[in-house]
DNA sequence: CAGAATCTTGTATAAGCGTACAAAAATCTT
DNA sequence: AAGATTTTTGTACGCTTATACAAGATTCTG
């Protein structure tokens, strides 16, 4: 008991220094030049240490995705739960895809070169369906009421389009910044409501494009 | 004389069999997949050949992309010059953006792989922007004269962005179709003028979103 | 402080890659 | 057709990678 306590302690520190390490690396390398000799080199430990505590290097990888992917979920909920209006939760919703500081080329880059490996890999598609789901059930959660089924859907579509478009913009030319960046998709988002749904959304005109 | 002519026959004509052979290999395989071997598989060569007519991989692979550029850029400008109306040369440059029956999955994750790489590689990075100059300045060609600088920088953005936000969609989940996408780009487009710019561009309306 | 369990290291192995190159085959020249 | 030139082949080299594993270092246990 006392071992296996202390046992699973160790375990999971290292597991999470490695994640941590291959998450710089990564961010540094792209999913391309992470190695798994980098990734230990990075958390200051041996290259065998990563066999060690881990299947195999795409072991690690799911594991450095699910985590970010969490962190970023964790706080668009608590912006969600903030938000009193439905542009609010709406302003929440997209300013969640573009974290605080993380809207940078060398993020965007690694985080592209993640779906370009998710055509190949199935288990990575998987990870990528989920989080489109997300955001469409997060986005469903705000034009509950509002739209039918199809007018979600296409709203949906152009939104996440919006978003990763500009991400892709991001790491291909690096010539939009974050503010920007949220404030175009949110004027897209606004001009598509008052295209026919001014009544329905309470109009945003009354809050700030922040 | 002769020999010249004959030897540059040749070898121009390997030259397009191997970038042809390449760019079916990148398309099953991704950039990643797209080893030299294979290329000269597919090309039913020898795996030597390939260093004899290039003087590396990475000269195919930049051949490949503009080839495919170029093939792009010219049905773009066709579809251009017979475009009468403002909103009909809107509707071609979408649409040369969706080229007919190559808006597919694979494809899709093709072209991302050159944008991740992008991000390592400044040679593929220039190639980037080089699209991104072409279809800024399309854009600009049509909204000439209704938009100051800023606006046209913003509607440029908004609309690369849901270009590439549909061609990223469509490499991770695969439920659109290249319809379906160019009538939502167009709607949207459409949201954006007639918020503001009513008068500017002939009315829409009037047009088939074909 | 032994002895055992756990953790870490460094290296070895095998596979896959791009590229170079000698030799063989094909083609052209005269 | 013989010799020269071009084209193609197959292989071999050097490099990088993921992973396995024996041996050493560390930490815990009694």
């Amino acid at each position: 008991m006392a071992t296996q306590r202390k046992r699973t302690k160790i375990e999971d520190i290292r597991r999470v220094e490695l994640i941590a390490a291959a998450h710089r690396v990564f961010l540094e390398h792209g999913l391309q030049g992470m190695t798994s000799a980098r990734i230990c080199r990075e958390a200051g430990m041996s290259p065998g240490i990563l066999a060690y505590y881990f299947k195999g290097k795409d072991e690690v990888l799911f594991g450095m995705v699910r985590y970010n992917n969490r962190l970023l979920m964790e706080d668009v909920i608590a912006r969600l739960r903030a938000a009193r209006t439905a542009w609010a939760r709406l302003e929440a919703i997209v300013e969640g895809n573009f974290p605080d500081s993380a809207f940078t080329r060398p993020i965007a880059n690694a985080w592209l070169s993640v779906c370009a490996e998710a055509g190949v890999n199935p288990q990575y598609a998987r990870l990528q369906r989920l989080f489109y789901q997300r955001l469409r059930s997060n986005l469903a959660s705000v034009f509950d009421g509002m739209f039918d089924a199809t007018r979600l859907r296409d709203a949906s579509l152009v939104i996440a389009a919006l978003i990763d478009g500009l991400w892709l913009r991001k790491a291909a030319t690096d010539d939009v910044g974050r503010d920007e960046a949220i404030t175009l998709v949110l004027s897209g988002i606004r001009s598509l409501l008052n295209n026919g749904e001014e009544q329905l959304l309470r109009r945003p005109a009354d809050d700030r494009e922040t």
